[in-house]
DNA sequence: AACCTTTTACGAAATTATTCGTAGATATAT
DNA sequence: ATATATCTACGAATAATTTCGTAAAAGGTT
């Protein structure tokens, strides 16, 4: 079976899931509520559809149903990453990483750290 | 005025025009057509929408109307990326870029090409 | 047991995005 | 100038996503 891209409101949802653990309706719509505006049904009936699609599992065995993520967030997030890297910077993922780091104020520390990052990189390249 | 974030769909016109400078409806869709089926009025239409959303402009004095980017390339991947830094990596552009980078191989040549990168926005700093 | 609260299930409304059919205007060719 | 092709405008159908109202089931409490 195919699991399909989370849509933004999945993608909301999968985060507080990711964060907390298995979680209930209740916990997940709490913590959206502290974010924006949405009502318990909305957020139980698109807990649903993830469960259909396959994003998410369940345990229905108490009365309150105990969500949890089925796929994992590396790999979510590497989807997206390459959704947009063919998207929008034809294909080149570097292309995307420089434009991630040219707009953006970082310390020597973070810089320092990616210089690491790619020593290891290399390293590990046969 | 408020200009919204382009859709998927936008998106695939905007990279077209910003590959081939101002274009008219025709050479959008013969373009798109080689990727995906899409009807000559659903290219018309969406770039109608982009027109009157402020993505793109458009010069109407001949019969046929020449569009044109209203927004660069650059700007719209950064408000992509950052859209996707927030909402998928906790907002860490850092985490974004290591994940980008670590699932992905890599030549040397790229990874080389980074630390250049990087080098120089050190230097850039005050 | 009767009551109150919380939860799930279901269905449909509302919203947003994509698609295209049809009509009328404008140009081009014969 | 009539026919043909191409284009824009418009409106509406379709599809995908998000929203929530209502009702029934399950647990609690008194």
């Amino acid at each position: 079976m195919h699991i399909p891209k989370p849509t933004g409101a999945e993608l909301e949802i999968l985060k507080v899931i990711w964060d907390n653990g298995p979680s209930t309706v209740r916990l997940v719509n709490d913590t959206l509520s502290q974010q924006r505006k949405i009502g318990y049904t909305t957020t139980l009936k698109i807990m649903q559809i993830m469960a259909d699609k396959g994003l998410l599992k369940r345990d229905t065995s108490g009365k309150t149903h105990v969500y949890m993520a089925a796929v994992s967030q590396q790999k979510t997030q590497q989807q997206l990453i390459d959704k947009l890297t063919s998207t929008a910077f034809g294909g080149s993922a570097m292309k995307l990483v420089m434009q991630a780091l040219g707009n953006k104020k970082s310390t020597k520390e973070e810089i320092d750290e990616i210089r690491a990052f790619l020593d290891h990189l290399e390293g590990g390249e046969k």
